[in-house]
DNA sequence: TAAGACTCTCAAGTTCACTTGAGGTGTTGT
DNA sequence: ACAACACCTCAAGTGAACTTGAGAGTCTTA
C-alpha cells in the first residue's frame, strides 16, 4: 500500500463526524458557509479527504481561542484538500491567533485582580468602599459605576 | 440635603445609560427578562434607583467573566433597588465567578501553550510533526486529530 | 438481494444578547 | 406655549453557530 493511499485515505461523512468529534450537521453547516469543501461518490454522498481532520482541528483551536469562524476562514482560506496550508501560512494565523490568546489572558487576569480585590472588600454592596468612588460623592455629570470596566 | 437624597437619586433612562455605558435599548432588554426594574413616573418613564449602576457593573464583570446574563439572575437574584445585595451574596458570587475565571484562564493558558507548541515545529501544517500522531501512522479506528482539543 | 445503516436536501427552529424601526407620548428650556 | 428632545411599546430583525426534522435516496453486508 501507497503512502498516498493511506495519507489520502478517503472519508465518509460518519467517520469525519466520529474522528472530529463533530456532528455530521455541523459539517454540513461548515459546507454550506464555505469553509470545508467535499467530493461526492456516485450516488451524491460527501467523501472527504482525510487532510480535512487535520483542518478541522485547526478550526476547533481557533474557536477555543475565540476566533470566529468567518476569521478562520478569511485567515486560512476554505479549506481545500488538494492544497495543504503552507507552513508560513499556519504560523502566521498561529501568531495571530496566539497574540489574540494572549490578550484574552491578560484581560482575564485583569479583571480577576479586580474581582479579587472587590471580594475581600466587598466593594460592590458595601456604600463605603474605599476602591469605588462611591456614589454619594460621585459628581451628576460623567459615567460612573464604571470602576470595573475597562474591557 | 439628606443622605438618601443623594445616594438614591433617581434616574431617567438616559442618566442610567450613559452613566453605565449601556444603550437604553439594552436597559428596555434587560428589564424585559427580568434582570433590571425600574419604577415609573406619572408619565410612565422608567426611573431607576441609582443602585441599579452598581448591578450593571457587576453585570459587566460577569458577563466579560463569560457568565451568561441567566447565572447572574440566578446568583444575584434580579435587581431590586429596595435591597442591595447582601455582603455575604457578592461575596459568594464574586468567589463563584473568580472560580469560573481561573479555570478559564488555565484554560486559555494551556491552550496557548499548545499553540505555541505547534507554530514552533509547524505541526498542524506538516505531516511529520513530532507532537502529533500522523495520519499515516493512526489506526483506522478510535477519534484522530484531536491533539489539541481537549477543552 | 434485501434489511438496516448511512446519507442527502431543504427549510425551519434554537439560543444568546441585543438592535432597529414605526408610530406615538412625556419632559424641559426659553 | 411650544419646539426640541427624551421616552414609550411592541414587533421584528441580527448574527453566530448550530440543530432538528421530514421525506427520499444510497451503501454495505449477511
Amino acid at each position: 500500500m501507497t503512502k498516498a493511499a493511506v495519507t489520502q485515505r478517503i472519508l465518509s461523512i460518519g467517520e469525519v463526524s466520529r474522528r472530529s468529534g463533530l456532528p455530521a450537521s455541523t459539517l454540513h453547516f461548515y459546507e454550506s458557509i464555505g469553509l470545508i469543501t467535499s467530493t461526492r461518490s456516485a450516488g451524491n454522498q460527501r467523501r472527504y479527504s482525510s487532510r480535512v481532520l487535520r483542518y478541522l482541528a485547526i478550526l476547533k483551536v481557533a474557536q477555543r481561542v475565540g476566533v470566529p469562524l468567518e476569521d478562520v476562514r478569511a485567515t486560512l482560506g476554505p479549506f481545500d484538500p488538494t492544497v495543504k496550508p503552507s507552513s508560513r501560512q499556519w504560523k502566521e494565523a498561529g501568531q495571530r491567533w496566539r497574540a489574540h490568546l494572549d490578550e484574552r489572558i491578560s484581560q482575564l487576569q485583569r479583571l480577576r485582580d479586580e474581582l479579587s480585590g472587590c471580594i475581600g472588600c466587598g466593594c460592590l454592596s458595601l456604600e463605603d468602599c474605599p476602591l469605588r468612588n462611591p456614589n454619594d460623592v460621585m459628581g451628576e455629570k460623567g459615567p460612573g459605576a464604571h470602576i470595573l470596566e475597562r474591557p
